[in-house]
DNA sequence: AAAAGACCCAACCGCTCCCGG
DNA sequence: GCCGGGAGCGGTTGGGTCTTT
């Protein structure tokens, strides 16, 4: 039994809105407000239209201070960084970039900017002659993907100070996320089987069996399958993971292609960027999560 | 010039969250 | 504490526009 739909569907115009609409929503609400109910607003205009679709509207396209058109290249920037740390949260992303809605900035990323990334690591795989199976940031979206369904309350901030826990640079949300995530090759061995295949050719670092499951599902997994006697987890398979994201970024390369100025900077090779608490590199993202949490 | 395919984006849908009664 | 309804969110879709063949 499904809740009770907010208008009559039947009833209500879809598609398109025509200047005359907009021009009606827009004078009431400035005049008005929204007096804190949508559902209510369409008819107290008079409007044939479902008070979801009058919000959207108005806070996609009429809302005053609205952005339309190109990203900058620093807009380009947060949208990565955010998307690699949190995902697609896409409100949280647009509450970063004034002027910008969420929907808008969704459809840029899946429109243009993640094919720009995509489209550059195809690039450096034709001259590479690489035929690395899945791009790392898809793989890196699904981790987060899992991360979250599975430890939505864990605080992303929580490890990416132990510099003992990380003596090679990683971005600390990755690296959080990573280990974090010790059971990943578990819950979706077929996914990051090339990443195996990239730290380890012949697949001996993985503990899957022949139909493709992992027996090591325990509370210890991470201790068991990516840390060896030192307490280190997994390594070549994190670095290599890094250096793939350095080189879909264009952090490695100097061939003119980093079309995302900046971007690298948390993951590079740089040595002014070693100490993982500078509030530098990550004060956006733990005002973001600031922000978030209140 | 026209057809086909690719791209883009506004809008919709269905779900969860949140809050007031 | 429970329930119902509105708000908000993210995924998806439909159709207009642009590009390629």
């Amino acid at each position: 039994m499904g809740r009770a739909p907010c208008c009559d569907k039947t009833k209500v115009k879809k598609g398109p809105w025509s200047p005359e609409e907009d021009a009606k929503l827009k004078s009431y609400i400035e005049k008005y407000g929204t007096g804190g109910n949508w559902i209510a607003l369409p008819q107290k205009i008079g409007l044939n239209r479902c008070g979801k679709s009058c919000r959207l509207r108005w806070l996609n396209y009429l809302r005053p201070n609205i952005k339309h058109g190109d990203f900058t290249a620093e807009e380009d920037n947060i949208i990565l960084n955010l998307y690699i740390s949190i995902g697609s949260r896409w409100s949280i992303i647009a509450a970063q970039l004034p002027g910008r809605t969420d929907n808008d900035i969704k459809n840029y990323w899946n429109t243009r900017l993640k094919k720009k990334l995509l489209g550059k690591r195809r690039q450096q795989e034709d001259l590479n002659g690489s035929t690395l199976s899945s791009s790392a940031l898809e793989r890196l979206q699904l981790h987060m993907q899992l991360q979250c369904q599975q430890q939505p309350q864990q605080n992303p901030l929580s490890l990416f100070n132990n510099q003992t826990l990380w003596p090679h640079k990683l971005h600390p949300f990755l690296q959080d996320r990573l280990i974090q995530h010790n059971d990943f090759q578990t819950i979706n061995p077929i996914q990051f089987e090339d990443l195996d295949q990239i730290s380890s050719p012949n697949g001996s670092a993985s503990s899957e069996t022949s139909n493709g499951v992992d027996n090591n599902n325990d509370d210890n997994n991470m201790m068991s399958t990516n840390m060896d006697s030192n307490g280190y987890m997994g390594m070549e398979r994190i670095s290599s993971f890094q250096a793939e994201l350095d080189q879909l970024l264009g952090g490695n390369d100097n061939s003119g292609v980093n079309e995302i100025e900046g971007i690298s900077g948390w993951w590079s090779n740089d040595s002014k960027s070693t100490n993982w608490d500078a509030s530098t590199n990550l004060q956006t993202e733990s005002a973001l999560y600031q922000n978030y949490a209140n």
